[in-house]
DNA sequence: GCCGTTTTCGGCCCGACTGTTTTCAGTCG
């Protein structure tokens, strides 16, 4: 698929044509063009051999055109255009804050910066402060936004904000000050990684909301502190991230809610449609003329343009407001559709607890089974379990279970594929277990499609873990080509898991839409490995939501005793999967 | 460059902040 190297490509013609100070409305078509196509799940390729790239939202024939003409040659003549004269290390200084188009045009043009050591060194003898609309603040800012921009993590995992977010949160409530807050922004949306923390609170008095807000014992610098707004910079995994309080009037909760929720693409389209309706949508209501007409809850926003509410985890501008319209939205997966984690480790290989706290920590979240998927012999690192080993553990488990009324631990293993595609354990061992799920830990680039491949055609393979094995905070992956995976999953009935651990939320958002619409089932487990983990559940649920993943989308959401039902055939078969699409209600 | 049950031309989301200006341009979210 050649989509997010067209998706680059455009963004860096954004890039260079907004560096020229061409005109901002086309800089914007190439970023929304860009967004869309990286986005999208179709192949490119095949709505280009079928003329339909005019179809998409966002391409027209002139971007249509380039498209054609890079998948014909290789080459896009505009791209080679528009970067002509633009050195290489000039479109990085957009990421510079403070520092957009216009300066860095002016700054190439009259200093001949080519990249962030001559702006370094520009700063540095006063040579920038010579330019034009130049002071000695703005100077300073820029200074500061290069020793910020080298400091800075790029994003932080969802996990470590919602940590913060958490806390905050709970302090803020503390004060008794504050009567509505919430999260908002990028955590709001369950996004896999979050850049700013935002919160959004009413009360009363601000300022002195604020005062508390920037005395949080977890800050390093306060940044801004005023009546309606406070910024401060508090360190998350060794990484400074900046948190954002915003007080607004009870009034405007709504509004300004959705306003900060995002994403920026769904707040731009729906401020189209207001417009469309002679209404006026900002953070403070929706406005006709000078009147509110709404503004205190997101459901009377969404209402005043003749939409119903939708969650934020699918507020990107990827078709749900088209969808909203007709009154078609998906119900999507709740929190309450998952009756277990099918995905858990426990002492006997590396996790750290015992099965029955496992089964009382699973029963607080109101689950009604678990699958324990320890480790198998050739995993020596994390204590795989041999043969006997699972045996005893299996007998372990039937004991517990008798005692266990309603709730169910499923036996269950996380069996490795080897080098060669073949399964750490024979069949004989894995036909006893009631879940099997088979995942690669070695040999991350040696072979990993065909031996996926061909564990997913032993029909006691369940489901498959961590299909690309990719780590958030940094490991790539495995080398494997995820979209025959998924075609052997439609073929074969196979499951893939979303590892719901929020290092590896896997498969991401992407490829979970792909096996939506592929039809293919998802498995979410936690891959818990101790006490905190089954915690991790919300977050696979939100990535879950991310893709418009539906209860029926999800095993997680049969009964133990439809698991453990030994022929995955007659629940799993890819004819039974067929979707038949019946029309939604809005929700 | 995209787009159209108001338009094939003339629009294109909105508001705040900052720093540099003397009425506004640039940047951000």
């Amino acid at each position: 698929m050649k989509n997010k190297e067209i998706a680059a490509h455009l963004d860096r013609i954004a890039d260079a044509l907004e560096i020229k100070g061409e005109i901002g409305f086309k800089v914007i078509a190439y970023r929304k063009a860009a967004r869309v196509l990286a986005d999208m799940t179709d192949d490119i390729e095949n709505l280009a051999a079928e003329g339909r790239l005019q179809q998409i939202p966002g391409i027209g024939g002139g971007i249509a055109r380039k498209i054609d003409e890079y998948l014909k040659t290789g080459e896009m003549k505009k791209y080679r255009e528009a970067l002509t004269g633009i050195p290489e290390g000039l479109l990085e200084l957009l990421e510079i804050q403070g520092l957009g188009g216009k300066t860095i045009h002016l700054m190439h043009q009259e200093l001949g910066i080519r990249d962030l050591e001559d702006l370094k060194r520009a700063v540095a003898d006063g040579s920038l402060a010579g330019l034009r609309g130049m002071g000695e603040k703005r100077v300073e800012n820029i200074r500061k936004g290069i020793e910020s921009r080298e400091r800075v993590r790029e994003r932080v995992t969802i996990y470590e904000a919602s940590l913060i977010a958490d806390e905050l949160i709970a302090y803020l409530k503390k004060t008794r000050l504050v009567s509505r807050v919430s999260a908002a922004g990028s955590l709001r949306r369950m996004k896999e990684t979050v850049g700013d923390i935002d919160i959004l609170a009413t009360g009363k008095p601000g300022a002195e909301i604020i005062r508390r807000f920037t005395g949080f014992p977890g800050t390093l610098r306060v940044l801004a502190q005023g009546e309606t707004k406070g910024s401060i910079v508090v360190r998350i995994e060794g990484a400074e991230r900046q948190a954002d309080l915003r007080i607004v009037a009870e009034s405007e909760y709504g509004s300004a809610l959705q306003y900060f929720t995002g994403s920026k693409a769904h707040n731009i389209k729906l401020r189209g449609m207001a417009k469309e309706r002679g209404l006026k949508l900002s953070e403070y209501g929706v406005f006709r003329g000078d009147r509110k007409i709404a503004g205190r809850e997101e459901e009377d926003v969404y209402e005043a343009l003749d939409l119903p509410w939708m969650p934020p985890e699918m507020r990107e501008d990827r078709g749900e407001i088209e969808l909203a319209a007709r009154n078609a939205l998906p119900m999507i997966l709740g929190a309450g559709d998952i009756r277990g984690d099918l995905h858990v480790h426990t002492r006997a290989s590396d996790g750290s607890q015992e099965i029955p706290e496992l089964v009382e920590l699973a029963r607080r979240l109101g689950y009604s089974y678990i699958a324990v998927c320890d480790h198998s012999q050739s995993v020596k690192y994390a204590g795989g379990l041999s043969p006997e080993r699972l045996k005893r553990q299996m007998r372990e488990i039937d004991a517990i279970n008798q005692d266990l009324g309603d709730f169910r631990i499923l036996k269950g293993t996380e069996v490795d594929i080897l080098h060669d595609g073949t399964l750490d354990f024979p069949d004989e061992i894995l036909r006893d277990l009631d879940f099997v799920v088979a995942a690669v830990h070695s040999g991350f680039k040696t072979n990993v499609t065909e031996r996926m491949l061909r564990a997913m055609e032993n029909p006691l393979v369940r489901v498959i873990a961590h299909p690309s094995g990719r780590l958030i905070s940094g490991r790539e992956g495995y080398d494997v080509d995820l979209d025959r995976v998924l075609k052997q999953a439609t073929e074969t009935g196979t499951a893939l898991e979303l590892n719901a651990y929020y290092d590896r939320l896997d498969l991401n958002e992407f490829y979970l839409k792909k096996a939506r619409e592929a039809g293919i089932k998802i498995s979410l487990g936690t891959d818990t490995h101790s006490a905190g983990g089954l915690q991790m559940m919300r977050f696979g649920v939100g990535i879950a939501r991310r893709a418009w993943l539906e209860k029926s989308d999800v095993i997680n959401s049969l009964s133990g005793e439809e698991l453990a039902a030994k022929s995955r055939a007659a629940a799993l078969s890819p004819s039974s999967r067929r979707r038949a699409r019946p029309s939604r209600q809005g929700g």
